[in-house]
DNA sequence: TGCATTTATTTGTATGATAACCTGACAAAT
DNA sequence: ATTTGTCAGGTTATCATACAAATAAATGCA
């Protein structure tokens, strides 16, 4: 008696949903590491599809990296890595979200910045304090410093000396790359909020420099909860009309056709 | 005139070469997004193989997101999406790796009792408590509470309301599940350990059930850096024999015949 | 038993054919 | 002028068949 499959819907590419079946047996343990697939020949039964569809179908869940075939013997089912993490990218322009990432970000910058008034050294403080001057002068030429704003605490980040922590953060920032701009952009119209953006690094880099973790871990979390705020404050038109076509890819796979490609 | 593809290797399978010819020709941006690619049949001509191997090796690039094709119209070069976060499998066994991770996790640990403490109703009082209760009772019946241990932070981290917060918990746990069962079993072998983990998770919960956040978010740490002191104190024989086993698979791609399957 | 050879099985690749679908163009009707 | 219907060409999706290459099982022999 062999494996039963689910059965075919029409409409929706048959490669799919035999990628997707075999995917779900394995993910449901009825298939565990080291367990052979069915042949192709089998599964060209079962499902009732040609070898075209099969093999795709396996040649998909390879480049998932849940199978592995040898040529002679068969497919076997490989073991489960470390699953990466991965938000959905649509979430990137809800507001809501971006607040939640936001938070996670607190914590790792306050435990950034933390770490580095542990272990900076000479070299962590000139860079820093570069990258600092190199906002300063990009606000004062009417840039937005969002660059400039990342460098800095990718240099602060650097000297925390733990590769996680700046992994982490760097994954965040693509998905707050687009809130970031916008606050930036708003910050850029008040003065005083520009100055108030200058002041909180300035704090989180005094406590750095002086080695001070404790107060650079509370001058970061301030920073952030600033941040908070003022993405709260954040022009509205912006989470709405970037919300509302980036929201809806998530809600289900349906098929979508945003983008003309006619040429 | 339309884009030349490199030339073919034999050996190595032949829709693994054209997937990571044209992902080169993507990732190099000779092809962008909404890029036309070009037909299967000029795809045959370019590479010299047959529709079979560049329908695989499409099919693989759309697994892999890179592409999304349409019949009857064409496969379109889709948007870059996010990189996804993926630490080094291998590190995670390596000492100095877990510790810098529970450095990570230790950020994050804090901002989520934090939150917990201010954001938690009854029903998570109830699971946290109920986590905690399970968590005493398989130290009691000899357990490495292990599972129980990770049930209570996830429990607590529910309780934030903050999914990426725990998204992201749940990716490191993923690394430093080995670590953590070899710390418990430190634990295990020493009542005042255990007693200890026991008064820091109390501390926390306490904290998290009175609304203090200030006290949640240090109590979290703390018990994050005595894990730390835990883990540097761990039998170094695991370091060892276990960080050799996990070291190998990522140094390359290599064939490995680890397992038999004969039945 | 132990080993070499053969045989069968299985995946990799090639080829040709048909169906489903998209696009653009054009004509007809409104 | 706009909409609708139809058609032709191109493209992907699927099917079927065949052969090559690698592996595993079976066989025969010493």
């Amino acid at each position: 008696m062999t494996t039963r499959f689910i059965s075919l819907t029409p409409g929706v590419a048959l490669s799919d949903q035999v990628a997707s079946a075999i995917s779900a047996e394995i993910h449901a343990s009825r298939l565990v590491e080291g367990d052979k697939l069915p042949t192709e020949a089998m599964l060209v039964k079962q499902f009732g599809v040609s070898r075209t569809v099969v093999r795709e179908a396996v040649s998909r869940l390879k480049s998932l990296g849940l199978v592995e075939s040898r040529q002679g013997s068969g497919a076997f089912v490989k073991a489960a890595g470390f699953s990466p993490l991965q938000f959905d990218a649509g979430l990137a322009a809800s507001r809501h979200a971006v607040i939640q990432m936001v938070e996670v970000r607190r914590a790792l910058e306050a435990e950034v910045a933390a770490l580095a008034a542990e272990r900076r050294n000479r070299t962590d403080i000139q860079r820093i304090q570069r990258a600092a001057d190199a906002l300063e002068h990009a606000v004062k030429s009417a840039g937005d410093g969002v660059d400039e704003d990342v460098a800095l605490h990718r240099a602060i980040a650097n000297a925390a000396q733990n590769q996680f922590l700046i992994s982490t953060l760097d994954y965040l920032r693509q998905f707050l790359h687009g809130a970031t701009r916008v606050t930036r952009a708003n910050e850029a119209r008040r003065a005083d909020f520009a100055r108030q953006v200058q002041v909180e690094h300035g704090a989180i880099i005094n406590a750095i420099v002086a080695g001070d973790a404790v107060k650079a871990r509370k001058a970061a979390a301030r920073h952030m909860d600033n941040a908070i705020k003022r993405i709260e404050h954040a022009d509205p038109a912006f989470w709405e009309q970037e919300g509302v076509k980036l929201a809806s890819p998530l809600v289900s796979g349906s098929a979508r056709r945003t983008k003309r490609v006619t040429g």
